[in-house]
RNA sequence: GCGCCCGUAGCUCAACGGAUAGAGCAACUGGUUUCUACCCAGUAGGUUGGGGGUUCGAUUCCCUCCGGGCGCACCA
């Protein structure tokens, strides 16, 4: 039995008691499954009874004794104890505990897929980075984590659309395009222009290329050095991105958005609902009525459009594109924005809690022999996703980044990550994988059908074998978690859990049978639990797209 | 000044309002002739920054103070 069918089983008790008259709510409560903590508490806890408690206006102990009279001739269910406050304790029977196995291996790739999100349309957009340099650590993070809340999202049922935002218009790509022409003039950068040794490459390559640019008056070089220089950077960026195993599905450039239409569409949008007003020659949209703290300048008194008339008119783009719910993964710099893109949605009649989201990443570091690493070669004093990746290698990077809270800082210690030990969470998960692939290869090598043979889940009883079922079927409520939190840290939490119970096991369980005996029941059962422990760890690697490896 | 985030074991960090606050590292004990020791088991370590409040129950929610990070453009 799954923790859902046993959730599902609850909430039908919870029904025919109501039904019955013995408990009297009007709207269904959130009931929680959990796996408690300490193990003399079953394999299974639930709360209902204390969630109950207040709107019937009974102690808790008594309705948890109802629920155990309703479900204690269960026989999936071994025992249930009314414990503490009014918690109820299930131990499962271990025939019914086993056969979580064997679902596992049903569903495979799809264990841990949920409807939970089903016909939810969400876009999610992160990293949007200038096009006029490499990728930084904080870009890389939102490349990970955005990547892997859009597969978490998925994986719970919902249409998700990852979207990378190219600022190619105003001031900055300007600065660029003089940076560039001045690289290749030899001529000093400008002190707000670009520095980064990249630039001077990018300067001769160009020249390589066309060198007839250089004919071309400064104004006309300025303009064909931030088109080729653009061009080659973006690329440049989609690469190292398709490296790191982060795909968009779409790539929004913000010239379109003008040279669309949409603009001009975005604002009478947000004309009809009355929130944009002229004001010392300029055209403001009065986000103030919506909680910003001041109001924000669309159409400047020389008439261009301002960053932030993009960013309402792709605002409302997005809304016209269907997406109900739209994600933004923004840096901890960005945090201002916040209230801005709300005042958005609510000026464009829209609803902000529900069509607008906006996570805040904090501060990534990276430490090297005990020290911050903070030159880079190519990017001067910025360090690049590339010199991350260069140091430890994608998966690690990838696992370490999305391993914690988006809104805590955190440090990367290279050391750590290039260790291959049981500090370094990426090598402990993979390890767990490998060696179950190993595992599962010395036995085909043994000729052990195990495929093939029937499964008696009852030979699982040892407590090891038990705790490693548990964590398998925690597998589904912790991806929809994750999906239904935003945090998809949750989902390497659980797999370093995973691969505990499974080393824990692997130790005090001996699967394959030795020279001289046989293949019993038990052996057939391990081994389906390993290939289930192997599946899963599988799937979770995926979610957050790092590799598993069938030896390392 | 106003606003956002953070403060948990010596260190790096977990913990959807749940039971005795957990992992790894470091320290100390043990364990493998056997499927990958890149491992496992155990001991010790805490006034969850301080103080109030809400709750049957608070690391979690609210208020306040202290400490740290970041942001407050007709820039992008």
């Amino acid at each position: 039995m799954t923790p859902e069918e046993l959730s599902k089983i609850i909430k039908e008790s919870l029904e025919s008691l109501i039904a019955a008259g013995k408990l009297e709510i009007s709207q269904s409560p959130e009931i929680k499954i959990e796996r408690p903590k300490n193990k003399e508490h079953g394999d299974y806890s639930c709360n209902i009874a204390l969630v109950v408690a207040k709107p019937v206006g009974k102690n808790p102990r008594d309705i948890a004794q109802l629920f155990v009279d309703k479900l204690g001739a269960n026989p999936s269910i071994k025992r249930i104890e009314i414990a503490g406050p009014g918690f109820l304790n299930f131990t499962l029977d271990s025939k019914s505990m086993g056969e979580v196995a064997k679902t596992i291996l049903q569903q495979a790739d799809e264990y841990g897929h949920t409807n939970s999100f089903n016909g939810e349309t969400i876009n999610i957009e992160f990293i949007s980075a200038n096009p006029t340099g490499p990728l930084h650590l904080g870009h890389t993070r939102w490349a990970a984590v955005g990547d892997a809340l859009a597969r978490v999202l998925a994986a719970s049922g919902a249409k998700v659309v990852k979207e990378f935002y190219i600022n190619d218009r105003g001031a900055q790509i300007d600065k660029f395009g003089i940076s560039i022409c001045a690289a290749a003039n030899n001529e000093p950068i400008p002190e707000d222009g670009y520095h980064g040794a990249y630039v001077k490459e990018l300067a001769s390559e160009i020249t390589k290329d066309k060198p007839q640019i250089l004919k071309l008056s400064k104004q006309e070089q300025e303009i064909e050095f931030r088109e080729e220089g653009y061009k080659r950077q973006l690329k440049q960026q989609q690469l190292v991105l398709k490296d790191f195993r982060t795909i968009f599905d779409v790539w929004y450039s913000e010239r379109s958005l003008h040279s669309s239409g949409a603009v001009e569409k975005g604002l009478s949008k947000l004309k009809k609902y009355g929130h944009v007003f002229e004001k010392d020659g300029a055209t403001w949209l009065k986000t103030t009525d919506f909680g910003d703290d001041k109001d924000r300048v669309l159409v400047k008194a020389d008439g261009e459009y301002t960053y932030f008339a993009s960013d309402t008119a792709y605002y409302v783009d997005k809304r016209s594109r269907g997406f109900e719910v739209n994600i933004y993964l923004l840096g901890a710099d960005h945090h201002g924005y916040v209230n801005r893109l709300r005042a958005v949605a609510a000026c464009a009649g829209d609803n902000p809690d529900k069509n607008v989201e906006v996570l805040i990443g904090q501060l990534v570091k990276m430490l090297k022999n005990g020290q911050e690493v903070r030159l880079s070669k190519r990017a001067g004093n910025i360090i690049t996703l590339e010199d991350l990746v260069d140091e430890v290698g994608v998966d690690a990077a990838r696992y370490t980044l999305i391993r914690y809270p988006v809104n805590t800082s955190v440090t990367l210690d290279i050391d750590l990550l290039t260790s291959h030990t049981n500090d370094n969470p990426v090598f402990y998960v993979q390890y767990a994988h490998a060696r179950i692939s190993a595992v599962l290869r010395a036995a085909s090598e043994k000729k052990i059908d195990w495929q093939k043979s029937s499964f008696n889940p009852a030979a699982l009883v040892v407590q090891q074998e038990t705790e490693l079922l548990g964590a398998l079927s925690e597998f589904p409520r912790v991806v929809a978690s994750s999906a239904q939190l935003r945090e998809p840290h949750r989902v390497a939490r659980y797999l370093e859990e995973l691969a505990t119970a499974y080393h824990s096991f692997y130790s005090s369980c001996r699967v394959l049978p030795l020279i001289g005996e046989d293949v019993t029941d038990e052996t057939i059962a391990r081994l389906m639990l390993c290939a289930a422990t192997q599946q899963v760890l599988k799937n979770g690697l995926s979610l957050i797209g790092v590799s598993a490896p069938e030896k390392m």
